[in-house]
DNA sequence: TTGAAATTGATAAACCGTCTCAAAAGGAAT
DNA sequence: ATTCCTTTTGAGACGGTTTATCAATTTCAA
């Protein structure tokens, strides 16, 4: 049984609610994805190719991309790849991201999260998630 | 005469410091991407096609990352294309985003910036540029 | 068990951005 | 202006990432 009971319940949920099928594949990746933190269609495809040889890189991308629209993922561009974000399982989670190399650092500020929802109340918005990413140069690539 | 005069000063000496040539292209190209606060490659490409049928889009390509080195511009991921910000260009704005009916309202708040700054230096980063989307229901929808 | 609908895997195709290279242009010295 | 060397350009080829295609397979409700 899995250790993801409440994720693959959202999962179900979203399947559900668009006449989709629950399918091995959809368990096995959601398993590897709620491991990461963060992860490309690429590293997963070579993780999951010990368990599942056959599994295809285009079962990869429609699977995460399904993610993105149960919430349960979040899409996110660097460089030439796509990186996706695990967002369910720990909540959201910033980034500082270096233009330079690439290195990311991920954070949580309580003070901006209590602003952006005053800026969302102020404007009649409710949020749901969000995404922040600030870019620049980390200490070693200012040099 | 260019309405930039700054911009281009600032380019002209890039150029200086490392044997480059000041072109035709470059000027053209410049002074397109100094009316954007941010732009992809594509755009300018066909926003520019009819001033010079003939340049081409690798040339824009090469000297937007010029741009880039030089200081005047940065490059951000932005869905499968780089955008490519104006740093020269002041009024940043962050955006609440309804995921239902797809209205944007735009927003500034220099408390948030102010945090952010905060959050970059304790890691070490110098912020050229950030991103900061706030996903949720707008009021109409919420109801 | 059956059958309609969704999914998969393999691969082709699309897409974005960079590289290549011959021709053109910049620009310093004459 | 001419010369000469270097850089730049434009056009298309190229490489890596992601999506589209489609026949075969799987899901799942009846």
């Amino acid at each position: 049984m899995s250790k993801h009971q409440k994720e693959m319940g959202v999962l179900k949920e979203h399947l559900g609610k668009h006449q989709l099928k629950y399918t091995r594949q959809r368990e096995l990746i959601l398993d590897a994805f709620l491991k990461q933190e963060h992860i490309t269609a690429e590293e997963m495809y070579h993780q999951l190719a010990r368990k599942d040889p056959h599994l295809g890189l285009a079962t990869i991308y429609r699977t995460l991309n399904l993610f993105c629209e149960a919430g349960l993922a979040q899409a996110r561009h660097f460089g030439t790849q796509t990186q996706y974000d695990n967002i369910s399982h720990k909540g959201h989670h910033d980034h500082l991201i270096c233009t330079d190399c690439g290195k990311i650092v991920e954070f949580e500020n309580c003070d901006i999260e209590r602003l952006q929802e005053e800026v969302a109340t102020r404007n009649g918005f409710t949020i749901k998630t969000h995404r922040l990413e600030l870019y620049g140069l980390c200490s070693r690539c200012r040099h």
